[in-house]
RNA sequence: GGUGGGGUAUCCAAGUGGCUAAAGGGGACUGAUUGUAAAUCAGCUGGCACUGCCUUCGUAGGUUCGAAUCCUACCCCCACCA
């Protein structure tokens, strides 16, 4: 490889990420021309992926496309110890079915994003399986408690007296010898990941390798544009939701926000991205950019033609304030007020959300007002009905 | 192991016998405005067979006409000491 080609593979390597380490060791790997053993774990702890992961896979998948070697470790061994990581309490460990099923839907996913012909799915449990209590303690061994309590999570914990279980002590060690293990070049992982990632570099200096480099991402912020995205919080874009979701959630982001998810979510240059900058700053709306934005996300998981349709529902529903037209009908059975009927269509939470739609103007029929939310669904009724902005609910009636 | 404090709705937090489906704030949601942005204003925030009824203040019992509030037991959490 000439200078010119690595610097060019760095830029690559580089854009998005919040910190390399270390970077002439980087430079060195790749001068050697041999595709590098790229490493990123997965604790199969969460069944769907929201774009907050995607943040890791896409840069995966972007040295997947330099040509290098992905190693996608679903950590089923130590997802059983849970990683301490950022928690101010001791995880549960999950048990052995759910880690499998989990971990099946996690590479189901994955592979939206990664080429999977190209991909090394690893489970760790096939080799920490054999490790031996002899094995064990000589891992521990390789490390020390004041160690230990250097990491911020740890230490906090240790001074609010709150309780750290020695197994915990263990993860750390148990990701730095997967990477022993892998003998990995480079391992990826978000930047709450530092003290872990620089542990499978202790580990393999001590076995007599060349230390992994390790390249950190961001945390994505959720919609909410403050903490991360998870599911827990409920500030998630999942990359299985629906085209209309997925596209109406970027939508609602704020326009900051906006740059950050185009950032580390958009493949779009960075030239192109400070060009669409500025002409924001010159007076565009930021709103088509946005639309942009989301049209290539809707695209990146549901193909080219859902970008196209997904735009055109949006502008029909939003812009033009249409009535969705591809609604399954929900059949009314027997005398049933609105409110029963809109729940039982799925389209309130309960009968009481819809009385105060009612109250406050937002239950529609057929685009219309209405203020009554107990009048009863009537023979031959075939509308479609609407609580708040966005549920629907075609109710018909024979 | 000892001593003290505490567990209230989505979160924080007030409430120490009836006027409490439970103050206040955050968040979420709805309406107006708009670009499903931000800001702002207004509303709303347990369920249901909805002018009424039912369930909820850690869990289980008890006292009382009436309990989130009093009593008993249990579970969990926190602080200080060991």
């Amino acid at each position: 490889m000439t200078d010119q080609q690595i610097a060019q593979t760095l830029a690559i390597i580089k854009r998005g990420a919040a910190e390399l380490l270390i970077e002439e060791e980087l430079i060195k790997k790749l001068k050697k021309g041999i595709p590098l053993r790229v490493k990123a774990g997965f604790d199969p702890t969460a069944p769907d992926l929201h774009l907050g992961h995607t943040v890791l896979i896409n840069k995966l998948r972007q040295l997947q496309d330099l040509g290098h070697h992905i190693l996608f470790l679903i950590g089923d061994f130590t997802a059983m110890i849970g990683d301490p990581t950022g928690k101010n309490v001791t995880r549960k460990p999950l048990d052995a079915e759910a880690v499998k099923v989990n971990a099946k839907s996690y590479t189901e996913q994955v592979f939206k994003i990664l080429d999977a012909d190209k991909t090394e799915v690893v489970f760790n449990g096939s080799w920490m399986n054999q490790l031996t209590g002899v094995d064990m303690i000589r891992l521990a061994a390789q490390s020390t408690v004041a160690r230990m309590l250097e990491r911020d999570d740890f230490t906090k914990r240790y001074h609010n007296q709150q309780p750290i279980a020695i197994h915990e002590f263990l993860y750390p060690l148990l990701q730095g010898h997967d990477s022993v293990v892998l003998k990995a070049d480079l391992e990826l992982g978000g930047t709450d990941q530092k003290f872990n990632l620089l542990m499978g570099r202790e580990l393999q200096k001590d076995a007599g390798q060349e230390p992994q480099c390790v390249l950190m991402m961001p945390i994505l912020e959720g919609l909410d544009g403050v903490q991360k995205m998870s599911k827990s919080l409920g500030n998630y874009i999942g990359i299985s939701d629906a085209p209309d979701d997925m596209f109406g959630k970027v939508m609602s982001i704020s326009d900051d926000l906006m740059w950050r998810y185009y950032e580390l979510l958009s493949f779009e240059s960075l030239e192109s991205i400070a060009a669409m900058k500025a002409e924001v700053q010159a007076g565009a709306n930021p709103r088509n950019i946005k639309v942009k934005l989301a049209q290539e996300l809707v695209g990146r998981f549901h193909g080219a033609q859902a970008a196209l349709d997904v735009l055109a529902n949006f502008e029909a529903r939003f812009k033009n304030k249409e009535l969705p037209t591809d609604l399954e009908p929900f059949m009314v059975e027997g005398d049933m007020t609105v409110a029963q009927a809109m729940k039982a269509a799925g389209a309130a939470a309960s009968s009481s959300d819809v009385v105060r739609a009612a109250k406050q103007g937002g239950l529609k029929r057929n685009g219309e007002k209405i203020n009554n939310p107990n009048q009863v669904i009537p023979v031959g009724e075939d509308a479609v009905y609407q609580v708040g902005k966005r549920k629907f609910a075609r109710l018909v009636r024979s």
